[in-house]
DNA sequence: AATTAAATTTAGACAAAGCTAAAAATAGAT
DNA sequence: ATCTATTTTTAGCTTTGTCTAAATTTAATT
């Protein structure tokens, strides 16, 4: 096999079921050489630890993870490019759906699921400059650069922020449907104005001001929404 | 199993292959209850006439085509509905990718391939509406309604006009890579205003006249080329 | 009507991706 | 250090979609 042909093997014979496998490593930390369990990646998936073994000797031959059997797999430099790609794409499109099509922020997950195995540079880098480079999808997300580099932020949880302590919330840690449904009901959007005015030791509860209004907010909620500090 | 997921079979547990067989059975001719040969999907497909008789098989027990042993196929009611479903996406596809992302219409065809597979009411739906309903995609072949209509034109191949009669280009008939990019080369493009000046008996090449500019063109070139007469 | 060429189907195999059940390895607890 | 409980792998089977080679049917020609 040509030179060439090992470039167009890893890059366009990747199939959606490889590129979901490297996507879900990267996410449970195998980009970071931690080494993640089959049964881990099983769960994730909802699909069974013997299938994962296949998968991971798979892209183990293809050069995309280090598998040693019985103690799991971290993606290579090449893995984690791929990974890369894929949630760049992922996200790329999220903001598509968002802010050209008018979809909500709880629609767009599924369907970016499918266009993110679609297979042209050309297209990922038009609909980057088309929603001009964004930095972080619908759900506070980073969006990795071409050469798969992350936007840092400097956030934290609502839940870890001190009283009286003033940001601007940026992003949600669980992205479930129900979630963002609850948030859409009560007000909560990106990009709005959070003062921590009071915790309660009981519940960990907190009273917040949003935007001029004030409201309670339990440690469940509070703890799965990220906050930028006000410098 | 209930009726809601023998719905949901229909719609939306279509496989990748099954689509692009419905949609190559119908683009030969089966959506008007002709049928199509095992050989002639084969061909089209660039597959081998077993792996066509299998799908034809599967495709009849879900419904979706009229099959004969050794004598063809022809899509049902629900397969052509399904095929232009699919045929819909791919156009609509194309026409956001040239007016949306400034693909030219040669780079099209490949991305819509993928693209039509994509699994979204909402999806094709909005895209329809972000581009003001075209009618037509890139290359001049009409987009079905929602329903499976098809806008008809009155049109006719550049190489059966009559000499002095005027008309404007409104689509092609080939629509390889290489024409349409000898047509780009030669700045013939859709929406041109074309007049016949001469027919030349010898090779049937015409000599015409567009958008003010004259030149000559080959029996191969008129020949796929549609044209829309001036009333 | 019989023969032959071409088209089509069948039979059997393979690769990808999944599953279940059984075997093997690891890690935790005595 | 040994024994379990848990995790992980292996072996073997399934489905989808493809292929090749052999068998069968149809169609064309004498
Ligand atoms: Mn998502
Ligand atoms: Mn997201
Ligand atoms: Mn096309
Ligand atoms: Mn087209």
């Amino acid at each position: 096999m040509s030179n060439k042909n090992v470039f167009l093997k890893k890059y366009f014979l990747m199939t959606r079921s490889e590129e979901n496998y490297l996507k879900t490593i990267f996410h449970l930390g195998g980009g970071d050489s931690k080494s993640i369990t089959t049964n881990a990646i099983a769960e994730q998936m909802e699909t069974k630890p013997s299938s994962v073994t296949d998968m991971a000797k798979k892209l183990s031959d293809k050069g995309l993870v280090d598998y040693v059997r019985y103690q799991g797999v971290s993606l290579t430099t090449e893995g984690k490019k791929t990974a890369l790609s894929i949630i760049r794409k992922h996200r790329l499109w999220e903001v598509f759906l968002v802010e050209k099509l008018d979809f909500s922020w709880d629609e767009v997950h599924e369907v970016a699921e499918q266009l993110e195995h679609i297979k042209s540079e050309k297209l990922v880098d038009k609909i980057d400059e088309l929603l001009n480079f964004p930095k972080y999808d619908p759900h506070g997300d980073p969006i990795p650069t071409k050469d798969g580099k992350f936007q840092e932020r400097d956030e934290k949880l609502l839940s870890e922020m001190s009283i009286k302590s003033i940001g601007i919330c940026v992003g949600v840690k669980d992205s479930s449907v129900p979630f963002l449904k609850f948030l859409d009901k009560n007000n909560i959007a990106l990009g709005n104005t959070i003062q921590v005015l009071d915790k309660e030791d009981f519940d960990n509860s907190l009273r917040i001001q949003m935007d001029g209004k004030e409201m309670r907010i339990s440690h469940q909620i509070a703890s799965n929404l990220y906050v930028k500090k006000n410098d």
